[in-house]
Formats: structure tokens, sequence, C-alpha cells
DNA sequence: GCTAGTTAGTTTAATGTCTTAACATATTGA
DNA sequence: TCAATATGTTAAGACATTAAACTAACTAGC
């Protein structure tokens, strides 16, 4: 039950009802296609002619196509099948990382377009920026398009390592690239035009990259929870099929609700956050039996050694290695505990370098969830596992630009 | 942007503007009576014609009545204002705690019909049934009505100390009742008969109390979180107007994130929980230096010493009090911060005994708040004290019943 | 006390959308 | 070839918002 905002409401017009069918006939075509006009009509329990006016909509606005005619094992007219239509635009994702930036090219729908890019990330915003500007060309050239696709282009989504001011496109604070009050979005203007720009944490645009997958299969797209392990913490809520965004566009930093408030110290000034126990830095930290946070002076076997690294020790048999995962992985439970406790998400899904090592820390994961977690069935809350290779971050990045298209209109 | 699930979505039919805007229309009334039929086509941005058809409707229904005519500073016809209609039927709502059960009656939007009654708790579910049933009637009887009253009820709310399942009406655990696993609506049935009954958790109670209260000027409806305290630590979330439920109905636990995982033990089994810091008990435990949970015998000193007296012992100048309250604030205020962290809600409302020495306590809570939060902003979140009098657990077990009519339909 | 001007509320007709029913189209199998 | 069946379209009806004209009621000024 829905309380409606005396202040922020949205009353139904003419074409409420319209828009808002719409919306759920796109959003059936995505998951389900290739689909017929008959099968929307079943699906949606209405009437065929409703769909075929619809339809007719999304056919002309050019957002769906008709393909090739189905087959029937029964007797009657084959079913037209429509699949949505992507050949309106493309869309540009990034996901700018300490190390390196990421990009990925897709069509209006999200659909990948050529291959993944990575490149170096400059520090300095200007350098950021142009450097940008090069890279996005010639990734555009690659795959046939000229230059001037930007200024056509239906959208920048772009992922950064820390806080965001979604609205006024500024990195508020993001310390692993040294950005503080960088106003992004007005550099990036300069250097893309009018291009719409969409700043993202990465953590939640992991989350955003399951809710608007489009891929079938993802479940728990209404309550779901994405905690993202790599140099910090960040989860992303989805209730009720959006992303939890709070007031100040920073819920979900489930990475500093404490462990122990007498903990080690976090990046954030604050002692024995969740972040400080299961960050990469911090089982690398006790991997090696000190702290090596980026503030000191690297030692030369520490400095390139990543966590991938300790995980490939833990399999060909160093102790200590393994010894340090499980460490890591029943703090993770430990902490992934609060987060059931306080969501009581359909499903949880993990994503970092540390889910390489998966098979080898998944029981003591569980166990410790199961430690803190105050009903057996929010300890047996389904946990998954989203790999790398998914590239969840760009994956969300696009769905910033190509989400709205799909999301259902604001009513009431 | 709320993405539509696929296997869980609601079509617009041809009534679905109209019910809309039915709703918005009865919210508005509801936050702004008494209000014209001109005043409300302002507010919503549309012409009277509509008004007239929609507000037409709602007379018909007698959800809505027509009141004394307004008068106007300037020329032209008085409006006629618009009252919520109350005399359709009444709503009972009680509070179950493990000392007492507090009962209201209230017409059918909510308004207090005669005095707040309190009676002791049964434990014995059956028992505790067949007193409630003398007690409703009763009550009934003392303000004018027969007992019948019960059948024709819009329905009872229930708020229970504990976990329940809303959709079978079983109370999982409620320890300090000494329940598990009781069937309690079922047991209801058969006293009230066919009246519709609904249980809730006490923490989330009192979040939908904030949500649905008739009082115009409660803020953050939208994006808030209640934190009760008492002998446990109950969290309502409100989510985009809605109370965050979560899969297992058990969603909102903030109470058992830790504090320090290595801290004293919780009710809940585990060790260091928020709830084993602030939670009433713990604050006496602090004050008389040793642990007086319930599972220990108390000394005659201690058993029938409350919070209440607590506080009056640190106002009359007990230095120890004022420790013993002070170091619960700094407890409250950590706890607070990861919560904060976590929904960045617009609006942190706080309930419970303790609130009666929060002239004593804010300036510690507030402090241990901004010493955790992320960034300034959190830090600055509002903070509001709900007192006691205001019976936020017994005007939510109400709402339980109330909220219904006013609810925005769901769509999409 | 009359009239012009103003605001509240209603009625009527126009328009957009879902809905129902009839219809055309395409296919299968006897 | 024809009956049966399923898909997709069209036309008419039902129901909603919306715009415009209209009635009702009141104030202020002459």
């Amino acid at each position: 039950m829905r309380s409606i905002d005396p202040k922020d409401f949205t009353r139904a017009t003419r074409g409420t009802s319209r828009e808002i069918n719409r919306q759920i006939v796109l959003t059936l075509i995505r998951t389900h296609q290739p689909v017929s006009r008959a099968d929307l009509a079943r699906l949606m329990d209405t009437n065929r002619a409703n769909i075929t006016l619809l339809v007719n909509e999304l056919l002309e606005e050019k957002l769906v196509r008709e393909g090739a005619q189905g087959s029937l094992r029964a007797p009657g007219r084959k079913p037209t099948f429509l699949y949505l239509n992507s050949d309106k635009g493309i869309a540009i994702g990034l996901d700018v990382r300490a190390s390196r930036t990421f990009m990925m090219i897709t069509d209006s729908i999200g659909k990948q377009i050529g291959e993944i890019v990575g490149f170096p990330t400059k520090f300095d915003p200007a350098e950021f920026v142009s450097s940008l500007g090069w890279q996005v060309r010639k990734a555009l050239s690659e795959i046939g398009l000229p230059a001037s696709t930007i200024a056509s282009c239906e959208g920048i989504g772009m992922v950064i390592p820390g806080m965001v001011d979604r609205e006024s496109g500024v990195v508020i604070n993001a310390p692993k690239l040294g950005w503080k009050q960088v106003h992004l979005t007005e550099l990036l203007a300069k250097e893309f035009g009018g291009t719409e720009i969409h700043l993202e944490n990465s953590g939640r645009a992991c989350a955003l990259s399951q809710i608007w997958s489009t891929r079938g299969d993802v479940q728990g797209q209404n309550n779901s929870v994405f905690v993202s392990i790599s140099d910090g913490v960040g989860v992303g809520v989805v209730i009720n099929g959006e992303l939890m965004r709070g007031k100040h566009n920073t819920a979900g930093e489930f990475g500093h609700i404490p462990l122990s408030i007498d903990g080690p110290e976090c990046s954030c000034g604050a002692h024995g956050c969740w972040e400080a126990y299961v960050s990469n830095l911090a089982t690398l930290s006790r991997y090696f039996g000190r702290n090596i946070s980026q503030r000191q002076p690297a030692s030369i076997e520490t400095i390139d050694f990543t966590i991938e690294d300790l995980i490939t020790r833990a399999r060909s048999g160093d102790g200590k290695a393994l010894t340090a995962l499980h460490s890591a992985a029943r703090y993770l439970g430990l902490g992934l505990a609060s987060v059931i406790n306080a969501i009581d998400p359909s499903f949880v899904y993990i994503g970092g370098e540390i889910t390489e090592a998966w098979d080898l820390i998944e029981p003591q994961v569980r166990e410790a969830v199961k430690e803190r977690t105050l009903t057996r069935e929010l300890g047996r809350t389904s946990i998954r596992i989203v790999p790398a290779m998914e590239h969840p971050r760009l994956r969300g990045a696009v769905a910033l630009v190509t989400a709205r298209a799909f999301a259902a209109p604001k009513v009431a």
C-alpha cells in the first residue's frame, strides 16, 4: 500500500492509461521477445484489439519492429513476431576505475556493439575528458560510425567509484581518483556537446544492471541487493523495482556500517566499517600481515600484488592465502547478514574480484550469514555471484541511458 | 525510474485513470480539509468539471461529505467545503505489549473515538483472545455502541512486539510474550467472526502511523525511517511512500546490525547488536553495573525500576543516571548513523520511553550521528521525536485498517 | 437596489482510450 | 475443397478526461 504524497503526485490524464499499457507492452516484448500480438494479449489478459492499437503506435515510433512469422503446431494463422527495434541510435557506457576506464557501445536498447575497450584513466579531470573524447571517437570509427554520431547518441552513462550528485553532475568525492567537487558533466558537455550525460555510483550501477538486464532470466527484479566488492564496498538496493536513491543520492552505503566500532581504520575516517574488513586492500593487508593502505608507501613485494594473485596462490596450495580469503569470506558474510536483516531482499547479488574464488569461500560466507541473520528464512536468502565478465558496472552505465524507455510511468 | 515486473504487473483498464484521480482527490481532502472543489482543481492542476464528477462519485459512496460554506475575501460565489465522511464505520487498534495491551477505537478514517484503554496482557493465547473480546465489547458499550458493531466494523489492527507473518496471521516469534508460531488470527476469528484482522510488527506500525497520519503537517512521508526504542529496537523504513516489508515480511531489522561483533550478548543470540546497547534493559544494566536481562532473576532493587525512573533520577542530579543516559545516547547515535548511511532518509523519527529525556541526550545523539555518517549532509539528517502520548503504535495499528481507502492504486 | 465583475460549481460536447463484437486473413487437416 | 482454428483488424460502444459555455452566488460601487 503506497501513500500518495500530497505535495508531489501525478494526476491521471486522458493518456495515462495508454502510457501505462504502452510501457507494459514494451517490457513484455523486451523480456519475452520474440512474441506475437496474440501472446501479448494473453500475457496482459486483454483483447487483441487493444494490443493492435498499442503495437501500431510503437511500430510508428520505431521502438518495435515486426519480424519473421512464427510457426504454430495447431491450425490457424501464423503469428507475426515482434521485436524491440534497436537501430534507433546508440548509447555509450563508461566504467571509470582507478586503474583503467572501460567503455562499451550499445544500440538503443542496451545490446552490445563491438568490443569492450579499456584505457588508462587520467586523473586530471581536463585530461580525462579530452582523452575520453578521443577514445569514444576512435571506438565509433572502429564499428564504422562517424564521429558525428555522438551528437545523435541517446546518451552517455558513466559509473564513478565514489559519491556523485546526479542532479548537478558533480563528483562529490571519489578518493581513488583524487576527485573532489569535480563538475564532471560540465566538462563533458564541452567535449560531447548536447548529449545527455548520466553519472552514477558504481554499487548502484550494478544494481541497475540487474533490474534492467535484457536477459529475461534475471530474478528478484523487484527486491534485491547488489554488493560490489573491490577497492571499496558498494551496495545498491532495489525496492519495488526501483533503485533506492535516498534524499541526497547516497542511499545504500552499507559499506560503512560497522562490524566493530573499534576496528581498523576505514578510508572514510571512521573505524571498523565493513569495508575496512572486506575490501580487496583489507584482504591483502591481512595476507601480508600489515596495513598496505594507499596512503603508505608500498613495498616492492605488495605494489603490484592483486586479489587475483592471492586467489591463484590459494588455489596452488598457499595455506596463508587461503586463510586470508577465508577470513575475508567470514567478514563478508557477517556484513551481508546485516544487509539481509535490514532489507530482507529476495536476492543478493555479489560482484567483484573476490567472486573468482567463490567456490573456495562460499561455505564460510553462508556460515557467517546464517550466524547473524535473525530467522532461518533470512539465513537462506539466495546469494548469487555475478562474474566480472558480465561487466555489471558497464551494463549499469548503459542502463542509465537505455532504461528510460522501459520505465513505468510515474502515477498517483 | 521504476522497472515493470514482467511477472507481476497491473494493466491499465478503462477505469484506471479515474481510480488514480479518485485516490488523489481523497488524499488531498484528507490533508487539506476543509477544501472546496475549486481548490482541488487548482491543487490538481485540472478543470473544475473533472473535480465535480470525481467528488460526486465520492459523495455518493459517502466517503466524502459537504459541509458549511466557506467565505471568500474576494467577490464571487462562496465555496462549498468538503470533508472526509467518517460515519461509515469503526476501526479498532490494538497495541499488544508485554506489560499491558492498549486499545483505541476510531471512526473509519482513523479519528479517535472515546478514550484509550489499557488492560493487562494475558500470556496464554486463548485467554488473551477471550479477554480481548470482553474488553472490546466493553469499550464499545462505553461509547454507546452495541456489541454487534464488531461484525460491521472495518477491521482490527493489531501491533505485536515481535515477528509476524502478515499473510497467514501467525505470530512467528514474540519473545516478550512467549509466543512462538501462534496462529493468532485464527483464534481471533473465532472471537470476532468475519471481521478482518491485520497483524504488524511494532517498529513498522510506527512508521505506518507517520505515513498515514491524518495530521497534515507530517513531513517526509515518502522517505523516512521510524526507530522505536523500548525493550527492543524496532525500525520501520518508508521508501517512496510505501513501508518496506521485504520478502519474508521482516525488513527493517536494523536493531540487530552490530556495533561490535564481540559486544554484549543480544536477545537474538548474536553478540553486539545495536539493540544490545540501546534497549531500555541495556541502559538500565549499565546504570546498575550488571546484566539485568529478563532471563536472570532480578533483584528487588531493579525489578520495578524503569527507564522513566532513570530519567527522573538523572533530572534530579544523579550523575550516574545521566552518564548511563549519555552512553545510551551515544550508542543510539552510532546506530542511527548506520541507518542513515544505508537509507539516506529525509526524516528520522524516534519513539520510545527514552525520548522523554531528549533534551538531555540530543547533543550526544547528534554528535555520534555526525561521527559516523559519510557526508556532512547525512550528518545533518533531520531527527525528530515522536512523544509517547501520540501513541504511534496504536495509530499504526489503526492505519492497518483505515489506510486502504487512501492508498495509491497499484498500476504498471 | 441595481449592475458589473468575479468566483464556484455544473452541464454539454469533443476527444482519447479501453472494450466488445464482428470480420478478414492465414493456416491445418480431413 | 471445406470446416475448424488462431491471428490480426475494424467499427461501434462505454467510460474517462477536457474545453467551453453556462448557471449560481456573492461583492463592490454607483
